[in-house]
DNA sequence: TAAATTTTCGACTCACTATTCGAAAAATAG
DNA sequence: CTATTTTTCGAATAGTGAGTCGAAAATTTA
């Protein structure tokens, strides 16, 4: 009994991981149902058995990812640390998940631009905004301080954004080490 | 003879304004053959006379904004001040740009990312990359001359990008004056 | 004004993809 | 081993949107 229900949800990890395997196989327009059935090795019909809709797979890779994301980091927040050194350590660590799993970070940074799920069925952002605004909380506390330069913490957080996305992207033959990131992130703040 | 080539320009113009029309009011998912035609007040059919695709009306868009912003930056690129002045010179001429056809910038900014056009057609990717190298170059020279901190130059200007990213799309209501980017660009720049 | 040219158009085709159907195969229970 | 439940599936359905067609209206030309 109880191993039906574990097998029940092996399969629909391996439906997940077709569905990824799809995208990085054929790119986000490859990633169709019939694409993610011959990925994953079921029949097209059998994927509706698990997943209701498209929408269903693609909001599960998306909270599957800020999930991880957020617990990888939550502990984090309340640690008694300086903000910009815990800053840069939360920030390490996001980079450290996102290079384990690149496949299911680039599709959980590029598929909200090309797809449209309304928001109540968006589960994922609950983490994704929770993740967020820690960091913002950490950035406006460190800015009262005077760890960070004077500037508007949204305007900084874009920043962060750009170079993160960046690195994300672009950094794809060399795995890029923990030390790259510190040191570049650090540029943009005033030496404490 | 002359009346009529200037007359298919501006119907040509018209279907144009009517794809932006579609674009600001349903969305880029919206914007399909049929809503440029009725959002241009023209027949589905007449669109096909004057453009060739859909996606040659997305190229002449994309072109558009980008000749645009290239030329209003053009002369500004040869004048001899200091890099450093330079660069939040030509930001804030592409923020005025910007914000007098917003909806073009937004479409200009957004449709990459949903959008897929082979290389080949993108006609616009001369001006962007001229742009883009151009901005690039001026950062490099910038920091041969100690202008800028100390950072690499891509990530420097994925940070920018991150931030005029923002300014656009954010600031919807106000009109964000010049100043405004100026000393937050600024602040990301140690003074020279 | 009549022929020739340009412009306009809604209905049709065609391709593509999410979703459903109905039946079969496999596993489980009695 | 038979009945029941669970899982599987390819073929059919249905909706959507780009691009085509053939004819009509408007304009220009002679």
């Amino acid at each position: 009994m109880n191993r039906k229900i574990a097998e029940r949800y092996q399969r629909k990890k391996a439906i997940l991981n077709g569905a990824l395997k799809s995208y990085s196989k054929h790119g986000i327009d490859g990633m169709t149902m019939d694409n993610i059935a011959s990925d994953s090795d079921f029949g097209k019909a059998t994927i509706y058995y698990y997943f209701p809709s498209k929408e269903d797979i693609i909001c599960s890779l998306m909270e599957m990812g800020w999930q991880e994301l957020w617990e990888s980091v939550e502990e984090m927040v309340i640690e008694d640390i300086p903000a910009r050194k815990k800053f840069v350590k939360i920030l390490n660590q996001m980079a450290d998940i996102v290079f384990q799993n690149k496949i299911l970070y680039e599709f959980l940074f590029t598929a909200p631009r090309h797809i449209n799920i309304p928001d109540h069925k968006a589960s994922w952002k609950n983490f994704q905004s929770r993740t967020y605004a820690t960091l913002q909380s950490i950035v406006d506390e460190g800015m009262d301080k005077g760890d960070f330069a004077d500037i508007k913490p949204e305007l900084f957080m874009k920043a962060v954004g750009g170079i993160f996305h960046g690195i994300v992207f672009m950094g794809e033959q060399k795995k890029i080490e923990e030390k790259d990131i510190e040191s570049l992130i650090s540029n943009f703040i005033y030496p404490s």
